[in-house]
Parts: C-alpha cells; sequence; structure tokens
DNA sequence: TTGTAGGCGTTATCAA
DNA sequence: TTGATAACGCCTACAA
C-alpha cells in the first residue's frame, strides 16, 4: 500500500505543506481559491490526510472503543446498535471487541483500544473480572469511561445501570402471586454485581410475603442454556422438582425449560419459569417464557450521550449513575395455577 | 492522558533513544544487561510503546479489520470467534466493526479500519452493496481481504464460501422426498450471491424431480422474522397455501411459521418448513425447524487463515476460494407427510 | 555495544 | 495569505 502523502500534493501544486495542511482543516486563514484548488486537486491524486500521522500530533482519534464480554446472545449487540447511532451522529467511529468473558483477552482488547488512542471508551465486565485496578488507573488518569450491565460496585466510574433488584422483586413477586411458593433460584455468576442484585430482589420479595427460604432454593448456575439444562437433570435425579424457577437470566431457564419438557413436565403446572433479560428466544420457545427485558438500545444510547459529555467536558466531569428501567413480559411459562 | 515516551526512559537512564528501542525490539545487538535494566527501569516507569508512533514508521498495526453487516443473529458472531482464536494465536488484535445492512456506513467502516492501518480486513457485505469499486480498488493495490458469505461474484478476491446451491438443492430434495410438492420459496435479497444460489438449487432439484415451477412459487422476502410474518399472512389472506416453505434463511422461516401457527395450521401436515443458515432458534422453537446448519465457526477459523497467508507471502499471493460444506439438520417440521 | 540523526505524515507556531 | 520548521514518538541506517 503505498500513500499520497500531504508532501506530494504539496510538490503538486507548488505550495507548501502547511498550506495542504490548513486547506484540510478550515479553522486557519486560506484563500479562497487555493483551498479550493488544494481539495480538488488531492481528491484527484487519492490524498486522504494519514490518521496515524494526525492521532500523534492531536493525541485524539475520533474513535470509540466498545468492549463486551460476548456477543451470541443479542443483548449486547442490541447494545452496540444503540450506542452506535448517536455516536456515529457526532462523528465518531466505533471499533468493538469482544471478550469472550475472559479477563485476560478483556484487558488485552482494553489495552489494543486505549493504545490506538480511541477517546473513550464504552465497557462490560466479563465474568472473570474481579481485578479491576486497571480501570481504576485509566479513570483516575481522567480517561473518558462508561461502564454498563457488568460493573463492579467498587468502580468509581460512570455506569448505566439496571435496576436489577426491583425487576428482579417484581418478577418473584409475579411468581408468588400466581400461586408459586417453592421457587428456586438459578443464581448468576457471583463476581457480578447485577447476580447479587437479582438474588437480593429474589429474597426480599420472599421476605415480603413471609415466605421461608432454605439453601435448597439456590442454586448456582452459568448464563448458558447448557448450564441450564445440567442443573435440571440435577434436579430431576434428586426428585427435588419446585414449583417455580426463576432464572438470573435467559438462557440457563431455557436450558432447565427445555429438559423438564422432555421428561414429561408440563409448563406451567408442574413447573413454571421467569427469566431475565429478555432474549429474542423468549418470545418464540413453546411455550413462551416470562422474562424481564431491559431496554438494550436506550442502554447503549444513554452510555454513548453520557460517554461524549466525559470527552467534551474533561475537567468539569463526575462520575455519574443512570438507572434505567424495564418490564416484565408474562407470558404462557408463569401463568396462575388453576 | 499523559504518555511516558521513549525519550523519558532515555534521559532517566542516560542512554540514547535508539538503546531504548533496541531493548524493546530484540533483532537488534544489545548488552543483556542494559536490556534487562531498560526494560525493568521502562515498566517501573509505566512506559509502554506508542503503537500510533510505531504503525507510522512501520506501516503496520498488527490488527485486523472485520465488517459484517449485522450480528444480532448469532451467525457472524459465531464467525467472528471462530477468526479471533486463530487470529490471537499469531499475535493479532480483532478490530470488529457492523455496518446494518447499510453499504454507506459499510465503506465508512472500512475506510476508518484501513486508515487505522489495519493490516488486513475480513468482510461480509451489507445487503445494500452493490458498487464494489472501492473493494477492487484496495485489492489491486494489494491489501488483503478475504471475503466470506456475503460476497459478489465480480470481486477478484479471496473468498470462504459456502455451497449455497448444492444445500439448497439437498434441502428441496429432501422436502420433495418427504411427499411435499407445492413449495414456495422465500427469496433473500437478490445483491447477494447466496440468494440467487439457492434460489438456483431450489430450482435444480424441481428439475431433477420433474416438477414444474411457476411465478407463484418464488416469493421475495428479506431475512427478518417481521419479513416472513407478512408474507404469511399475505398467503393466508389470498388463500394460497402451499404444502411447504423453503426460505432462504431462518427468520423469514420462522415468522412464517409462527403466522401459520396462529392461525390454525398444523405444522408440517398442513404446511412443512425447511429454513437455511441454522441459528440457535432452529432447535429451540416448536415445532423445531430443519434447517442447513453451516459451520461458522469454521467460516471464521478459514477466512483468518487464509487472510495471513496472504498478509505474509504479500507477492505471491493469487485469489483463492475455499467452499466448505454444511449439514441439513432434519426436524420435526418437515417429516413425512403420513 | 551504543549514539547520532533523519524520516514516517501531520499539525502548529512563527516569520515573511 | 503563505512558507519554513519544529514538534509528535518511534525506528533504523550509519557512525563511533
Amino acid at each position: 500500500m503505498d500513500y499520497v502523502t500531504i508532501k506530494d500534493v504539496a510538490k503538486r501544486l507548488n505550495l507548501a505543506v502547511s498550506t495542504i495542511s490548513r486547506a484540510f482543516n478550515d479553522k486557519y486563514d486560506i484563500k479562497k481559491e487555493t483551498k479550493e484548488l488544494i481539495l480538488k486537486t488531492a481528491t484527484e491524486m487519492g490524498y486522504h490526510p494519514n490518521p496515524m500521522a494526525k492521532k500523534l500530533t492531536q493525541k485524539r482519534s475520533f474513535n470509540i472503543g466498545i468492549v463486551v464480554p460476548e456477543f451470541i446472545n443479542g443483548f449486547f449487540p442490541e447494545v452496540i446498535i444503540g450506542a452506535q447511532e448517536i455516536l456515529f451522529e457526532k462523528g465518531y467511529q466505533v471499533l468493538i471487541t469482544q471478550s469472550n468473558e475472559s479477563y485476560e483477552s478483556e484487558i488485552k482488547n482494553v489495552k489494543t483500544l486505549v493504545d490506538n488512542m480511541v477517546d473513550g471508551l464504552i465497557i462490560s465486565l466479563s465474568s472473570e473480572s474481579k481485578n479491576t485496578d486497571y480501570y481504576q488507573t485509566l479513570i483516575d488518569k481522567g480517561f473518558p469511561i462508561v461502564f454498563f450491565n457488568r460493573v463492579n460496585s467498587k468502580l468509581k466510574s460512570s455506569k448505566i445501570l439496571f435496576n436489577d433488584y426491583k425487576w428482579a422483586l417484581f418478577a418473584t413477586e409475579h411468581l408468588i402471586t400466581q400461586g408459586y411458593k417453592n421457587i428456586v433460584h438459578l443464581e448468576g455468576l457471583e463476581s457480578l454485581t447485577l447476580s447479587k442484585e437479582r438474588k437480593r430482589g429474589f429474597i426480599d420479595a420472599h421476605k415480603k410475603y413471609k415466605i421461608e427460604l432454605t439453601s435448597n432454593h439456590f442454586i448456582k448456575s452459568g448464563f448458558t442454556i447448557e448450564s441450564g439444562k445440567a442443573t435440571a437433570e440435577l434436579m430431576i435425579k434428586n426428585n427435588q422438582i419446585p414449583n417455580a424457577i426463576f432464572a438470573s437470566c435467559d438462557p440457563p431457564a431455557i436450558g432447565a425449560m427445555m429438559v423438564f419438557k422432555e421428561n414429561g413436565y408440563k409448563i406451567p403446572t408442574d413447573i413454571a419459569f421467569v427469566g431475565f433479560t429478555e432474549s429474542k428466544l423468549a418470545g418464540l420457545i413453546n411455550p413462551p417464557l416470562t422474562s424481564v427485558m431491559q431496554p438494550t438500545h436506550d442502554i447503549g444510547v444513554e452510555a454513548a450521550k453520557m460517554l461524549l459529555d466525559q470527552i467534551e467536558n474533561p475537567h468539569a466531569y463526575l462520575p455519574q449513575t443512570i438507572i434505567l428501567n424495564g418490564t416484565l413480559n408474562i407470558r404462557e411459562s408463569s401463568v396462575k395455577i388453576i
């Protein structure tokens, strides 16, 4: 790849490089005609400023990095699309990176992005990420970062959150008022704040209705369909079948539901299900799964807006937290016991 | 953000910058002790070579750009993960970009990536992309690019393809041998080679069994669930219900199936379904959808390998095409009419 | 084995 | 209004 440089254009027109540069950055004085001439011949020659050099001098890239733990499940892609809409509008380009739930590649990704001088970062932590020192250092240096969804409570930074506690409480309450009293919670990974919050909501709903909970009501599960299947198989093997299952997210709920169905259990009569973080699947499976829907698109939009705010007001900026609301989409998997 | 530079380290140690540089690029002669000293103090000082400057001199970034039209449907994410595995192994970082099926932002993405000096590109075209001049220019300049899935036949470049024709033929043949004779094809977007190939397979299967086709057997549909729903609603309204539907991809098949189910049609007795490019959904919906499964992970792996080959042998490189095979996953939605 | 100095493609300051 | 030139942070002949 041979690049046409500013020098080539300068030579061709018998002008100084600085004049060419001026033509491309209209903040300087330059005669209208020369500017037009430069722009014209420049495009003819296929010239186009080298962003690498630009970044080197300006320490600024107009690129935003987004780091997500995975993007198989629809949730993160939707958030990204929301963020992109805002960012593109403001002339920023988005570089997306996925860490595959690995702390190591997450940090690697972040470093690459920072090295490439992205102007800011939108991050959702991997399930492995416990050590957040690197992020804190970055934040302390004044690097613009917004975290969303998977955050770490220790981190002093801007965050876009979902009210996991509240909606987990609602979702559990829904099951209870539908007549399900023996409900098992499939817990998410402990390292994530959202798992703790959802668990807390589950517990407080039981407190509210004065229903006792024992350790048997909690099963640690991942966030994959497979983990849900494994859990269900174990339940059936041990013959410990609850009235209902409230899962920390949709995939394990779906996995468990599949296994119970295969084993002849009727849903929701024999066992009811409620998931969390609605995936497209929820409405399509049989029976359709009741689930808490998060405003994915808006999460992206708000994260992007907050980040831009931070970039544009580097000094006056204080960490903020925005908490968004969702919806409980009630479907067949959790209707009333007749 | 203040960066520690090579000069800071040089000053601190009373050495020349070139010596510091050498310590970080072990291809030069340098005394072992000095090197160790440099590396030690450098990390202490938090120094770390500025990739921007490095790129500027070396014209090389060890970054690979991936451009996909969307990543809501699972297909592209899986491909990306496959590619990342290979690329990470070889020390490359991956920058992902999605064009949201828009030609304009696709080109914008590609340009940003090229400007950022990615060493190569893995691309799947958006459904809008008809004009491929920009890509051809890039290829002619010797820029390493591998296309996959959504390609343009005019483009003289390396490609990873799926044998759409063959598997569309198989899939259609499966429907025919199961007893379905009046099959409607939900066509994909015309601009894509894969749509044409799948249609061709559909047609040739009919030829093989000497079944006549009329224009009524073809309905242009998109690749969304919504488009499938709309199509089904129209069919029901016009009371033109075929024995079976072969869709160019899963989402329209799923959408159509949902509408037919809601309207009391029994699947597959009243109407059977076969999809293409298996999404996770296929096996989870009711009834499970027969679909052609593509080796998503391998597509990514092969694309990455081919790209690396191209990067490492810039001169001796000739455009190649690899065609991968799939599987027809036969499920309930298309079983034999009894 | 280490140092000097020019160059990568820009921008920005100072002169002209 | 334009030109010359020093940065930006690094690499790499070439010299020492």
